[in-house]
DNA sequence: CTGTGCGTTCTGTAGACAAGAACGGGCTGC
DNA sequence: GCAGCCCGTTCTTGTCTACAGAACGCACAG
């Protein structure tokens, strides 16, 4: 018999939270998986292999790094080659720009996305300061768009970058705006690890935080994820609607402190939310 | 015994060239591989499938679409889900961000990239039209960054998605950098589909054509890939390295046109791509 | 309560995929 | 210039994977 791995009560959790908030009918659902593809595994280390090397890799490099044969490398590597994946230059393989036309097309269908697009350039061209959008992927927060500061600092986080959201603005104004079981699925699969000492680790006190956030609709982050980092966000919701997002600006404390950070930064960003709101449920 | 199928003569060419041209030491390869696997193509198939239809799709629609079985599908999704690539909200299954993230990342590495944003950002304000960065992969043209201009107008092309170089004014900047032969390989790969009436068919007209965009280092395109779109771009090269890429400027012809293109435009590219060049070779 | 349609699980089997050996071309150093 | 090495590719063989299809369970509709 097939011993199926666990999937710790995720699944009636699933069925207990549709029987009880009608008003959440779509529910992301993150049990593991019984059965895997092999070989789509082995694609994938592959492509991601060569994603993090920041140099083009030859055929026996990676079969070395994955533990798998030359041939096997070879093989895989064509096929992704062929798909277009991976381009070959010289015989060395590098990954190529099609998971950027992926990933961008998938970026554009997001309704927030394309509402709130240009009024974060417009926010990060007035205060000059790195404005983002995030949104809930499975029990993440992924930025969808950065609109940087004109010169300076870059935030060391990628687009489509899956990041714990108790530990930056935008996550925590994620949070916030989810149903109290919704947030206890999240912090139940996601452990609490403390990448700085300012990191809120205790659920409790996450929560009672939330609640303050909940009811300011700002959420603030004081290097909680990275050392001198600061960061405000709001939620922006879509309440018909199935995706999450937050708005926030974010920078380096020593431009980012004080009243200019609470009032006047914080300020444009709720007002940019609500531009943001506006486009996206009045039309 | 195993029947090779057609690789046509791009094995010897390859050979040939490394023999003649020592200054182009680095060459892509492009025939076709032997051996694929199946089930990376079936998970590819999948994704794409996915990212093509605008709302997620169930098992039984993807089974349909795809033609195998309703078990494959699963499998597939679930590994996909497992690794990231995949969503799954009710039953239904949509392509997460991840290839975003992938796409991003590769494209940080690029140094043309990096060199070149912020000043295509600038280009973009100050002129106010859209603004575009586009290097060489595989035969293709790809977007890498597009900035665009505040309002009205968007190009119909995404960034990272694959274009044929014959027909744009960036793609034909990048032709005009490339050696001799390495035109011929592309032309040979590439059928030169006329998407319009403007587009040039003829490989002989496009090299003499070619030949007057070396000259003058800027390319025009006049409708040639969208009825009604057109466009300057010149070429960025980084002598001692890998990627060729161009810079451009492009909008609907009512707004590009006469002087305005052919000297104010096309001036402020120039001296832009100047100021990418020095930035990517001078430190 | 029955019927239909869906996602998921399960099982047998065909055949694809992995391993490893062998090939061949390019490079280095003597 | 030749020998040795390294690396990417090809090829073959056996095993176990991944596929098809059937059965299951659940939800919803009539």
């Amino acid at each position: 018999m097939y011993v199926n791995s666990s999937h710790p009560a995720s699944r009636s959790s699933v069925t207990n939270r549709v029987l009880r908030v009608a008003a959440v009918h779509t529910d992301i659902v993150t049990d593991t998986p019984n059965y895997t593809i092999d070989a789509t595994e082995t694609s994938l280390d592959l492509l991601e292999t060569l994603v993090e090397s920041a140099a083009p890799m030859g055929v026996t490099a990676l079969a070395d790094r994955l533990d798998v044969s030359k041939s096997v490398v070879h093989n895989h590597l064509s096929t992704l080659r062929a798909r277009g994946y991976v381009v070959k230059r010289d015989s060395r393989y590098e990954p190529s720009l099609r998971p950027l036309d992926i990933g961008s097309r998938t970026r554009a269908t997001l309704p927030v996305y394309q509402a709130a697009r240009h009024h974060l350039d417009n926010l990060a061209a007035a205060a000059d300061e790195t404005t983002v959008l995030f949104v809930l992927e499975a029990q993440s927060g992924v930025p969808v768009y950065i609109a940087e500061a004109s010169e300076g600092w870059s935030p060391q986080f990628h687009e489509g970058e899956r990041l714990p959201l108790h530990v930056n603005a935008p996550g925590k104004a994620i949070l916030a705006s989810l149903s109290e079981d919704r947030v206890d699925d999240v912090l139940d699969e996601t452990d609490l690890v403390a990448p700085t000492s300012a990191t809120i680790t205790e659920p409790d006190e996450l929560k009672t935080a939330l609640r303050g956030v909940r009811d300011d609709a700002v959420a603030f982050c004081r290097g909680e994820q990275y050392e001198g980092i600061v960061g405000v966000a709001t939620p922006v919701t879509n309440d018909d609607a199935d995706t999450v997002a937050a708005l926030g600006v974010c920078g380096p404390v020593d431009r980012l402190s004080g009243r200019y950070l609470e009032e006047d930064i914080t300020g444009q960003v709720l007002s940019t939310a609500k531009s943001i709101q506006v486009d996206l449920t009045g039309q």
